[in-house]
DNA sequence: TCTCAAATATGATCGCGATCATATGAGTGT
DNA sequence: ACACTCATATGATCGCGATCATATTTGAGA
């Protein structure tokens, strides 16, 4: 059954968006092609026609969840509270790409590390400009960064919600305490 | 073929060490029960006499990791050197279990993450025990462990050496300008 | 309207890896 | 020494998932 060009579009805008909640969500490895399709409303058999293999749409999930993510960032203190709440620790899927893929791509090949790298690239870029500091801007900006992330990633690994909690509020208030 | 009780415990600890290096090193799913044997220097067939399963070797790895790295961390400023090296960016097999693993261990089973929360745990009271300052210790130890740990993870994920270089190195010079 | 090619669906294939079954042979207690 | 148990080795099994082959239907261009 063909479709509309525009559909296939969609069809491939659905697939990348589907495969970034669910890489997000589950990781890389536990997410398979079927299920990617599925969940973007298709079955498992015309994937090959939108990409190359598992690995190339990793690589540009990557991108667009990067792209996608972009936006976020102008008011530098609120960014780092939503970015530090537990709905965003409890919400991986719709959540940061790099919180929860970063530390896999370092297993992928060549392409999804690139997406990545451009992806960490621009959001550093973006903090830089956010923070309000003249001198050292963007130590500050990368600084605040690996915090972020790094709280993040703790309080999502740990199974004992008030020190998951501890982590956010207290890298929060780490944060907010020097500068 | 029987072996001494001992050797028996020397091949369980072998096993332990071997997947604890090869999980750190290549990710979990990437690794499997008959490469982590081979690298203990047994065959796959009794693996099962050692560990009920896969997961249960990840639980007893994380656990055993955590507790090998237990012993670093005493004076604060060359911990936090050694932590932001390149040399520990590029050796991630021997390094951080948390900066490899923490990600990863969010889509594991219960005891993964119970082993993970306790070396967490204490490597947090290890940092607040070196925090110099009287107050707010423990807060300075938890922004510091999430600064280190998130850090290390982007100077691993990105592919250009020069960023990679900058996130350690900034980093670092962050951590020491405030605090 | 009439082809024709393209997009998707259905249904193999194929290898890999976790787990299990059986064999082997050497520690262990008597 | 002897029987016996246990740790390991060898060799299935079994399911899952990436990839590919073929069929089907319908947009797109003439």
């Amino acid at each position: 059954m063909r479709v509309t060009q525009e559909q296939m579009r969609e069809n491939r805008r659905r697939i990348l968006a589907a495969a970034s909640r669910l890489y997000r969500d589950k990781g890389y490895d536990a997410v398979g092609v079927a299920e990617v399709m599925k969940a973007a409303g298709l079955t498992h058999g015309g994937f090959y026609g939108h990409f190359a293999s598992k690995e190339d749409l990793m690589a540009q999930a990557i991108a667009q969840a990067a792209t996608e993510v972009a936006g976020r960032g102008g008011d530098l203190p609120a960014f780092v509270a939503t970015y530090l709440s537990p709905a965003h620790r409890d919400d991986a899927a719709d959540g940061c790409p790099m919180a929860a893929l970063a530390a896999d791509v370092r297993h992928r090949p060549a392409a999804a590390r690139a997406a990545m790298t451009t992806g960490i690239r621009a959001q550093i870029d973006r903090l830089t400009e956010a923070v309000p500091d003249a001198a050292d801007r963007r130590r500050e900006a990368i600084g605040t960064y690996a915090a972020l992330i790094g709280a993040l990633i703790l309080a999502r690994a740990v199974d004992d919600p008030a020190l998951s909690d501890e982590i956010l509020d207290e890298t929060r208030a780490w944060m907010a305490s020097d500068a």
